[in-house]
DNA sequence: CTCTGTGCAAACACTTTGCAGCTAA
DNA sequence: TTAGCTGCAAAGTGTTTGCACAGAG
């Protein structure tokens, strides 16, 4: 199987830590734990290529045979929603989701869509600027770069 | 006529300005200057709401009737291409159009989805870090805000 | 005159919604 | 037990494509 798409493994307790965390917040919010979001929570932790609803789909098929990709895409908007992964910025393209809330920033190839993370400490709490929080309340602020990446360039 | 979409009336020769080197640009390209181009532009450029592709259909549309959404998209397509316009940052929802070049900010409220404009120069050229422009070519860097916006949040 | 651009229509891809049965708590 | 979740199917929305005709250069 290609693995490659995997993040480096994280170390276990980090890992349990993590699934621990959103079982309790499950519950704060009341809402139920179930195999499928357990497993699409778990399937995005572990992957490292902000993926769509339709690759983690994929993905989580190979443990869950009978989901449904609106179970899928439910989840993922309701991990969203509660702050368990958000969906990553882009010019109008599919929804893409990431579930490292880690500081880091995303580049993004206009012609492939692949995603690269890259990891500018600055960027990662960019300050909301005066004026614009007095009348709206700001949830994210990030720092977002498109471009062509090698392998577009390579083949160009 | 609802006109709170339109920009502040720009001065008529910074207007004119901007349409003389639209048609260079396109002639550098090899396009042809159509009828449908030239007014899809001018709609872009005098809307202040971030259109997307079926709103500046509607627009054109007052002055050509006949104009087909299709061709509404592939301009404005075409204009982000050209540099012309670009397509706004989002997560995930319909294609939104910008053509106001000048170093400006946008918020986006995840709820009406509506645009705000903001600005902050030191947001305006935001280097690119060391190391990701090694590998591929940025061809732009923003910041971007998302949240709620003051209508949404007296709505509740 | 030539070659690009346009309009139409169909295909497409991705999301969302309604509902009946199922299941975690 | 029961409120909330899932899977299925269908509809919806936005975008893309192929092609014949029209029109800009």
């Amino acid at each position: 199987m290609d693995e490659t798409f995997l993040r480096h493994k994280m170390a276990d307790t980090e890992f349990d830590k993590k699934m621990a965390s959103f079982f309790l917040r499950c519950k704060e919010q009341g809402l139920k734990v179930t195999p499928q979001r357990t497993e699409v929570y778990k399937a995005l932790l572990t992957s490292k290529d902000h993926p769509s609803a339709e690759v983690v789909y994929g993905r989580v098929r190979g443990v869950l045979p009978n989901i449904s990709l609106d179970t899928v895409n439910r989840t993922l908007i309701m991990l969203s929603k509660i702050g368990a992964a958000f969906i990553v910025e882009g010019s109008g393209d599919v929804k893409r989701f990431d579930g490292n809330l880690d500081g880091h920033q995303h580049f993004k190839c206009v012609k492939c869509k692949r995603i690269i993370d890259f990891r500018h400490k600055p960027f990662d709490n960019v300050d909301v600027p005066e004026g614009l929080g007095e009348n709206v309340k700001v949830l994210r602020m990030c720092v977002y770069a498109e471009g062509i990446c090698e392998n577009c360039i390579a083949n160009d």
